[in-house]
DNA sequence: TGATCGTCAACTGTCAACAGTATACGATTT
DNA sequence: AAATCGTATACTGTTGACAGTTGACGATCA
């Protein structure tokens, strides 16, 4: 009993169960195309499966998962092409957060970006990196005031996590990426809307350039290996 | 058994429960803060108490509703703050819709476009009206090319549904917004994405302006009021 | 009379069993 | 041997029952 009560479940288990979920599909273990099994999760959560069918509902809304009538539910699957057009949104989003916070960014505001764009670039290794960069984004879309904009925003980046894995996000190159961001607090600092919103929206759109870049070399590359085997045949 | 081959659900029971009592909300017949009585709904609809669940969860996602633990879900409230925010996003959003779709349309699109206008022109009343600019709003943002920016769009417009039933949105000036959707035509038959952007995110932003004249209004009236009140009682 | 505490009813959260459906596999036919 | 059909199986969709929580009401006490 008193167990109970201290180990009290702050949240419900479909929340606790959506959460775990995500972190499977974010980190892997749950791959891309897969299909979520309701009573085999069930049984390893140790729950039944009312829970983990609301979990996946839940996140179905958030686009990491894809349910099909009586087939199940399954790890979404992106395309270049998707990628392409969530990149788009997310950098116009990023932008507006970037014209509407030039306006409203106090000086301690400027400082803790300071901060954080220092401790970047610190990070000696992607690992360190990513999840600093994953903040400052946050941080940035929060100082809009508007919260129906940062929780958009960060709901597409968590979108394009599922790309993350392919190899096609990850690895951008951080000291341009570092520079961007020196770029975006200055814009800021002057409480110039026009060039945060250009630097801000400019900054996705380079990674979405990355991507396309990388995305087209995958496209090489798998082309040289179809030719180098068909040759191998004759 | 025929008949039930015949009567075949297209869906489940839980995505019907959820275009009912989201159309029951819309409808207004489930007032802001009101709270949805699972139990209540279920024998209402014949169905058990599961699929109702999916179907509040469901719409909770798409922000119609408020899930609060161990209490209910609540159909959810929203302030004029609340819905100037989500003018803001809404109105970008369009904007960059309009930048894409100048550089993709095509005759016949600008020619399917000005008919709908033709005929909002000769709508009399806000009834008539109102599903037709839905339907305007709808394929403007389709022709971006950018799916996921359409979804959000719509999304973001079904929220500020709720508004409506306030009597703030609606009545807006519709000559005022033909004049807008012609110059908007007019943009993107030209391939001006410039100007496209721009006529596309003022034609929402010039909706968050009637709404806000409109709270302010109501605001004022209620002071009013409470003045008024104040005097009768000395 | 007012405040506090316990009880209660109504509801949500969870579960396990049942019903229905789509796929896979093997039997049957040509 | 190939194609088709039927059957089996493993899953999802749905249900009704149970457990746990919350807010309200009334009893108790200062």
């Amino acid at each position: 009993m008193v167990r109970e009560l201290q180990a009290r479940r702050a949240t419900s288990l479909a929340s606790l169960a959506a959460a775990e979920i995500e972190r499977m599909i974010i980190a892997g273990e749950l791959q891309a195309g897969d299909r979520i099994n309701e009573s085999t999760l069930a049984q390893l959560f140790g729950i039944s499966r009312g829970p983990i069918r609301e979990a996946c509902r839940s996140l179905e809304k958030s686009s990491l998962v894809r349910v099909v009538a009586n087939r199940g539910v399954f790890v979404r699957e992106i395309s270049v092409a998707q990628a392409a057009e969530i990149y788009d949104v997310r950098a116009h989003l990023f932008g507006l957060a970037g014209r509407l916070a030039a306006a409203r960014v106090t000086r301690r505001d400027i400082d803790e970006l300071l901060a954080m764009v220092r401790e970047m670039e610190s990070a000696r290794d992607i690992d360190a990196y990513y999840p600093l960069n994953v903040s400052f984004h946050s941080r940035l879309v929060e100082l809009s005031g508007n919260s129906r904009l940062a929780d958009l925003y960060k709901s597409l980046s968590k979108e394009l996590h599922l790309f993350r894995r392919k190899g096609l996000v990850q690895g951008e190159s951080m000291a341009s990426s570092n520079r961007e961001h020196s770029r975006i607090i200055e814009a800021l600092r002057d409480g110039n809307s026009q060039a945060a919103e250009r630097e801000m929206a400019g900054h996705i759109e380079a990674g979405k350039e990355r991507l396309l870049r990388r995305a087209g070399d995958a496209d090489l590359e798998r082309a040289r290996e179809r030719i180098r085997r068909s040759r191998e045949k004759t």
